[in-house]
RNA sequence: GCGCCCGUAGCUCAGAGGAUAGAGCGCUGGCCUCCGGAGCCAGGUGCGCAGGUUCGAUUCCUGCCGGGCGCACCA
């Protein structure tokens, strides 16, 4: 049986034999309260350890010690690979297994091959994930970099763990800045044919605006000079934009990263979405006028100050647009909905929560990740960065730089509200100090000596239970925890423990490796090995590829 | 000033209401007759401060100190 599976079971056993205890008349309490059931951190404290006794003993009024064999003496012993169990400490149970449940893991990794890890606690809710949503007048800068990496390793793990998942991307092509972006291109423009016009003050100064308007003058010449200046923006924005939005569908991609929907801001606006949205909260009672615009009670919902959703001038601030586009997604039947911002955001949440709640929807259905900035360093030293002149490191640029796999590695490490220092030299070099390539090489390590060794070994016709050195059951119990891993990540939006999963798996190959020889084994011992190695492969294998991460055969 | 996030080893970071708080880097010293040494093993100091809740707090709560980010009819 699945690791998985035997702990579920076991926790129903102790469960069960508190519930028969109280029948009995031997503990009291109203509610069995939540306990866990986990892996202790000594391996003195058997393979399973769980608090029921402690967190029973206030409401059972009695010591912790004395109900945990009150408990064990209803316990059905020998059920479910227990073999042994103790009361242990302040009151711990302590479960020992029968050491040979660890073999049962090889023949189920083989057979759920690229599936391993997979599991269906996501019960298919439908769940979406809009990230990087970057405005499509620059460039992906790190900051979406590091949404990316988190967004589609996260949208990975929930697939793995059974949620039926929907990646978006909202294309913020309406409003003040789009109009920025249009007057920035009109300056560009007229400046490449010679004209000495001023670069407005609120532009976007990137060198990318003026390689897009040489391009385009490439194309079309100086046809649009004399055009009004209205029409004119219109038309280089719309090639600017579709420029754009090709380029970091690309840079995205060769990161390893699609989309399933490309959602249009604009498209909110052009159908109405957005009026009706406004008539919908003003009908409720959730709008105000004031000084000319249209405000909304968002203090009502624990935000600082109310927020303006209509201008004066009659243009919907970007926040009407949100609240519309977050109705639409409710709309379209996701369960949930998941968006990941930069920490600069981190102020639009209650307010975007409480339109939810004013709508009438659960604002928890709506969940924000917010994500601590990204400092770049080089030699040491951060890489000092300005957004104000367009001179900043691209998606593009790190890609470049370290590769995609470095770079996504490097992202998903960290937990997202941690700050993220991010070491240029390190992810590039390589060696054992860079733990992309240390995995790595775990990976392509195993596939050698598989190459070398020919076949493998179907692991139901050999004896596994010849692996018993303890490097090769700390392993095989690693090897037994992905799907676990991958459940507890999805369901606490925590992508970053995959990577420090994988290192840990990595990391016990490598002492096994030094420990026990595979190819020149004895008879018997090597085909373990070899089904144990072969195992060990799909588990880096499926967890680098949870991350976006290459499994490479050779480095 | 108000709000959110963070404060764990020299550095970068995990962790967690419980039984002895971890990893990498750096430093020191070991390990190649043999499957990829891009590897393995050994060695150290630490939960910002002060209260509170609890049988038990580094973890939860409050205050303080320190850092980041917000607080536009921008997005």
């Amino acid at each position: 049986m699945l690791l998985e599976n035997l702990r579920k079971a076991i926790y129903q056993d102790l469960k069960e034999a508190a519930l028969k205890a109280r029948e009995e008349g031997l503990l009291e309490f109203e509610e069995l309260p939540v306990f866990v059931l986990e892996k202790p951190r000594e391996k003195a404290h058997g393979d399973l350890a769980t608090n029921l006794a402690m967190v029973l003993a206030r409401p059972a009024k009695s010591a912790p010690r004395k109900i945990a064999q009150i408990i064990l003496d209803h316990f059905p012993a020998e059920s479910n690979r227990v073999m042994r169990c103790e009361v242990a400490g302040p009151g711990f149970i302590n479960l020992f297994l029968d050491p040979s449940w660890v073999y049962d893991v090889i023949p189920e990794v083989e057979e759920m091959d690229e599936h391993y890890g997979c599991s269906n606690i996501g019960q298919g809710e439908k769940v979406q994930i809009e990230f990087v949503s970057a405005n499509p007048t620059g460039l992906l800068h790190m900051g979406n970099a590091r949404g990316a990496a988190l967004g589609d390793t996260l949208a990975n793990v929930m697939a793995a763990a059974g949620f039926d998942v929907t990646r978006e991307f909202y294309i913020n092509d309406a409003g003040n800045q789009i109009e920025a972006f249009g007057r920035s291109l009109e300056a560009r423009y007229l400046q490449l044919l010679g004209h000495n016009v001023p670069f407005p003050e609120d532009g976007y100064p990137g060198e990318d605006l003026i390689e897009s308007m040489r391009g385009f003058i490439s194309q079309v010449g100086d046809k649009y000079l004399k055009v009004a200046p209205q029409l004119r923006r219109e038309i280089l924005v719309k090639y600017a934009l579709k420029e754009k939005l090709e380029q970091m569908k690309n840079d995205l991609a060769s990161f390893g990263v699609y989309y399933d929907v490309w959602f249009s801001e604009q498209t909110l606006h052009d159908s109405g979405a957005i009026e009706e949205v406004l008539k919908e909260l003003q009908e409720s009672g959730y709008l105000y006028e004031k000084d000319g615009a249209i405000w909304f009670r968002s203090t009502l919902f624990g935000d600082e100050k109310d927020e303006v959703l209509v201008r004066s001038n009659g243009v919907p601030t970007y926040f009407a647009a949100d609240i519309a586009y977050h109705k639409n997604k409710f709309q379209r039947g996701f369960d949930r909905v998941i968006n990941i911002w930069g920490a600069d955001h981190h102020g639009h949440v209650a307010r975007l929560k409480g339109a939810m709640g004013a709508l009438g929807y659960n604002p928890d259905r709506l969940q924000v990740i917010i994500m601590q900035p990204v400092r770049l360093f080089r030699g040491g030293e951060p890489v000092r960065m300005s957004k104000r002149s367009g001179e900043y490191i691209t998606l593009r640029d790190l890609i470049d730089d370290v590769g995609k796999d470095a770079a996504r590695y490097f992202f998903v490490n960290r937990s997202s509200d941690s700050h993220l220092d991010f070491d240029l030299d390190l992810a590039r070099e390589q060696s054992s100090d860079n733990p992309v390539y240390y995995v790595q090489y775990a990976h392509a390590r195993i596939c050698s000596i598989l190459k070398q060794a020919g076949e493998i070994p179907n692991s139901k016709e050999i004896d596994l239970t010849l692996l018993t050195d303890p490097t090769e059951r700390a392993l095989l119990e690693e090897i037994a925890e992905l799907p676990r891993e991958v459940g507890y990540a999805a369901l606490h939006l925590e992508p970053h423990r995959l990577t420090h999963y994988v290192y840990n798996l990595a990391n016990l190959f490598h002492g096994f490796y030094t420990n026990c020889h595979v190819l020149n084994a004895e008879a018997g011992l090597r085909e373990a090995r070899l089904a144990l190695v072969n195992a060990c492969r799909i588990t880096l294998r499926n967890t680098l590829r949870l991350i976006g991460v290459s499994a490479p055969e050779r480095m």
